[in-house]
This record gives structure tokens, C-alpha cells and sequence, in this order.
DNA sequence: GTTAAAAGTTACACAGGTGTCACTTATACT
DNA sequence: AGTATAAGTGACACCTGTGTAACTTTTAAC
């Protein structure tokens, strides 16, 4: 009975991706999105309250998203192959984690009462939790250090797609050599 | 023959850390911070022409103070203790690294024709030419992997500062463990 | 005490984003 | 064809930050 939609959730989400990885939390706006989805911004309105509904709805999208894909690591069988899998899919879903970081800030300032933040404050602390079994089959295997707290090689996992690649390495290599220095350190053995 | 000042750089630069740290660059405003210094906005335009000549101003004055500091590093003998003396100050002045990847982000949409442009540019890569040099010394004495390319041991120095520590572990044991990592591993050895 | 000059203030116009509401348009079902 | 219903629009009032300009205040030097 009703007319028909002028776009739908995915292409919506694709569009506010390319903003936010592009303008930020801050520089992001409805008129911007609406331009982008040639459709005027009260039509937004029509299904997200406001930004920080339709921004957290898009996060919690994406976070699923790479869970879900994450959860494919225990189809793997030992240590070694789980840590090359882990390591290459971050690499692959690089801009996850810029969200993921955005996300924590924007929790700062959030409102307790918005419908969205439990969701979002349970996101991260679940991919910590299952990341952590994938760090006890690493200690338990011999593999890991066992006096390395997990939350540091959690950490340090995660972050080392932060590293800007000023000099343009080939993003083999550089994955390849971020391999190395994980698992063996940037020290020459003795 | 002027009427006293109410304020000096220092203090203004002291109060804007605050605020960018805990705003961000979109958060930072010209009311925020005069209210913080006890004097009207206008009195702040006196100085700076606007909020992007305020904050790389700033930005300036902290990433040369920082570069001022990292120079002790060469007082130093062998690779060990500048390794150490390194991580331990990156760690002293951690809010100089969000800075500094925040300086990334302004660039992108700052006008070619501003003033602080190029010192903005500069600075970041001065230190890198700086640290370079560390990075040297560790090779040549055989310290360092000659086959992990300069700007991943750069970057990944920097960047263990961001890994957020969100098990509360105390920090003289996690700049250890990060100590280790970053140049043992963190696998066990065969 | 007059005056020059910089410090500081108040008040303004402007720009851009927000959220809302009354309105129009398209479409599927009867 | 008529109509209910959801989709979409345009226009509005509101708020907040920006930058400027005309003004007042303080102070040191003459």
C-alpha cells in the first residue's frame, strides 16, 4: 500500500562508511548523507531519531559484521594457522577498527539512556572474549608466553593495523614483516 | 605603555591540551576555552586569527618540545639504553602521539594556503629522520633485524603507546611486557 | 594629568546543523 | 476508480559556533 523506498539499509550504511571514514564523527551529517543518497534529509528522519541512533545502529552493523567473519577462525586447526587468519583478516577489515576506536569515544559522550549503548559497550568486550580463547589454545599449545597478560596481546594484535605505512611498503611485505615482529620481535636473536 | 596581559602563551597552550584531549579538534571552541581562562572569546582572536591557527600553534609547540626531549636520547650509549630511554619517554608523553595522529587528520582538510602548513608537515617527519638514525645504530651494532624495514620499527615503537589497556594492568608491568614484545616476541622460542 | 597603545569587552550578523510538522506523492489492495 | 498508508519533501524555528567592529579599560611614558 505504500510507495516504493528510494533506497534501503546497505546502500544507506555503505554511504555513511564512506563519510565517517572520511569526515569523522563530528563532520558527519545528515544533509551530507542525504545529498549522497539523493534523498532530502527529513527522510532520514523518517527512520533513525537522530545522528548518534543512525551512527550507532550503522556500528553495531559493521562490529556484527566482523564478528561474525572472526568466528570463522575456529574452522581452523592449530595456533599458527589461527594467527595467520586473525592477523590477515584485521588487515582486511582494516576500517573496523578506526570504528571500533570511534566507537569508544563516542561512548564518552553518549547519553546513558540511548537505546544503542549496551549494545555497543557489548560488542567489543564479546570479540575480547572470544579472542581470548583463541590466546588460551595459544598458551595452552606451547605457542604463546605464558606471562604476557592477554588483554596486552589482544592489544597489540589489533593495533598494528594502526601503523601508518609512510613509505609505502607493499602491503605483502609489510603484513608479512608485521608477522615477524609479533610473533619473534625486532631483536636479532643472540 | 599596554595594559597588563591576563593570560600568556603557556597557560593558553596548558588549557587547550586539556580541552583538545578531552574534546577533540571538533569539540575544541574559542567559548570553551576562554571561558577556561577566565577572559572573552574576542580577547583570543586578538592573538589568533581562528581555531585551525590556535590548535597548530599548539600542535607546533608540543611535537617541538617533544623532538626537544627525544634528543637527549643520543647522551646515550649503546642501543640497549636508547631502546629503553625511547619507549620510556613515548610513555612519559603519551597525549604528544594523539597529537600528533590528530596533526595527520587536520591536514587533510586544512587549506593549502595556511601558514602553519608546512611546520605541521615537517615536524612529524623530522622525528622519524631523527629516530632513523637510532634505527641505524641497531643495525649496525646488530642489534635490530636488518630485514624489518625502518618505518615498521618506527611505527610500531609509536604506536604501542594506543594500545588501550582496558584490564587495568599497572603500568611499570605493561611497558615491560610491551618492552619484550616489541623486541622478543611474542612466541615462545623453540 | 594627558595621551598613546595595546588589552579586553559587548554586541552584531552570519553560517550551518538539528529536529519537526504540515504537506504532497506514489502504490497496492479493494 | 477510490482509498489507505507509508515514502518523501519543503519550510520553519531553534541553537551554537564564527569572526568582526566599535567600544571601554588599563598602564606606562611624557
Amino acid at each position: 500500500m505504500a510507495r516504493e523506498r528510494k533506497f534501503n539499509t546497505v546502500e544507506l550504511f555503505h554511504e555513511a562508511k564512506q563519510l565517517l571514514l572520511q569526515h569523522g564523527y563530528d563532520g558527519f551529517t545528515f544533509s551530507l548523507l542525504a545529498d549522497r543518497m539523493e534523498v532530502s534529509r527529513a527522510a532520514l528522519y523518517k527512520y533513525y531519531d537522530n545522528k548518534e541512533k543512525l551512527i550507532t545502529d550503522f556500528m553495531i552493523y559493521e562490529m556484527e559484521e566482523f564478528l561474525h567473519e572472526l568466528k570463522e577462525i575456529d574452522k581452523l586447526e592449530g595456533f599458527e594457522q589461527q594467527f595467520d587468519f586473525l592477523i590477515d583478516l584485521i588487515f582486511k577489515k582494516t576500517e573496523v577498527h578506526e570504528l571500533i576506536r570511534a566507537a569508544q569515544h563516542v561512548m564518552t559522550r553518549m547519553d546513558a539512556a540511548i537505546t544503542n549503548k549496551e549494545k555497543l559497550e557489548k560488542l567489543p568486550l564479546d570479540m575480547y572474549k572470544f579472542l581470548q580463547r583463541f590466546i588460551l589454545v595459544g598458551k595452552a599449545e606451547g605457542k604463546l608466553k605464558e606471562h604476557i597478560p592477554d588483554g596486552l596481546i589482544i592489544g597489540f594484535i589489533l593495533q598494528t593495523v594502526a601503523i601508518p605505512n609512510h613509505f609505502g611498503i607493499p602491503k605483502g611485505d609489510w603484513i608479512h614483516s608485521i608477522k615477524e615482529v609479533i610473533s619473534q620481535g625486532m631483536f636479532m636473536n643472540k
